[in-house]
DNA sequence: TATTGTTATACTCTATAACTATA
DNA sequence: TATAGTTATAGAGTATAACAATA
């Protein structure tokens, strides 16, 4: 009975576990749209804040395949956020990143999603100021 | 400084979150993809577990566009998981329902998520047994 | 030979706009 | 007139395969 008892425990868990991730997607997703950028312009922004990888390491980052993440740079280096330069050590790699530009949106998409993810995360952490 | 420990907890937080959520998705695609279906797929098979709903109102379940959904299911329905039936109280409304094929995969696709999953829920929710 | 990045190609997902049928 | 669903069209995201340049 216990282990029963844990089960339907789990299977609550999963379904706040995924239900909270869609939630959070979908903030991602919004903000990311009100900016006309998907979700995975918005992740690579976000990757590229604190690093100048190059594209095959990007695509390790991503997820994705390395033809993708030239298709996603084209369209994020059009917009004027991102550029590319050839490595100095290895003239095969091209090193990517991000323009003043795309810092200034990077920053400003990285508030957004903290203001709009605080009801979740503040009650969390703040405690109660009523009375 | 008490609104500061708040400030640097809830940042701490919203980055959790955030790289959790990452992970569910990443792990429901995945489970989506070794199926052969999109997430959104599977959140429509998810969905049509308990309910046939109407074109328009599975597009406001997945949040999408009614002419997005059209696509979907017809995909779907090529596929043998869902079947689409005219409304006999309204000549216009389309009701969507999973075929027993589609019970099956989406069944077998819950399940494997739960597997998938059950590192992040189980840890939480059943006692260590060592010892 | 192996790796890096790009290009060509194909498919899914999504939206907007225009359409038909019904209400 | 308004609503339900579809179709046409366009663009983004993604993968696989083939390629040129470099290691």
């Amino acid at each position: 009975m216990a282990d029963d008892n844990n089960r339907q425990i789990a299977e609550a868990l999963l379904e706040a576990l995924v239900r909270t991730s869609f939630e959070v997607m979908a903030v991602l997703n919004r903000t990311a749209a009100e900016n006309d950028l998907s979700l995975t312009q918005l992740r690579a922004l976000a990757i590229l804040r604190d690093r100048e990888p190059t594209m095959a390491q990007l695509a390790g980052y991503l997820g994705l395949e390395r033809s993708s993440v030239s298709g996603l740079m084209d369209r994020a280096e059009r917009r004027g956020l991102v550029r590319r330069t050839t490595s100095s050590s290895d003239a095969r790699a091209v090193h990517v990143s991000l323009t003043s530009e795309g810092h200034l949106v990077s920053a400003r998409l990285n508030d957004e999603v903290a203001g709009m993810l605080a009801p979740m995360t503040g009650r969390l952490s703040a405690p109660s100021r009523r009375g």
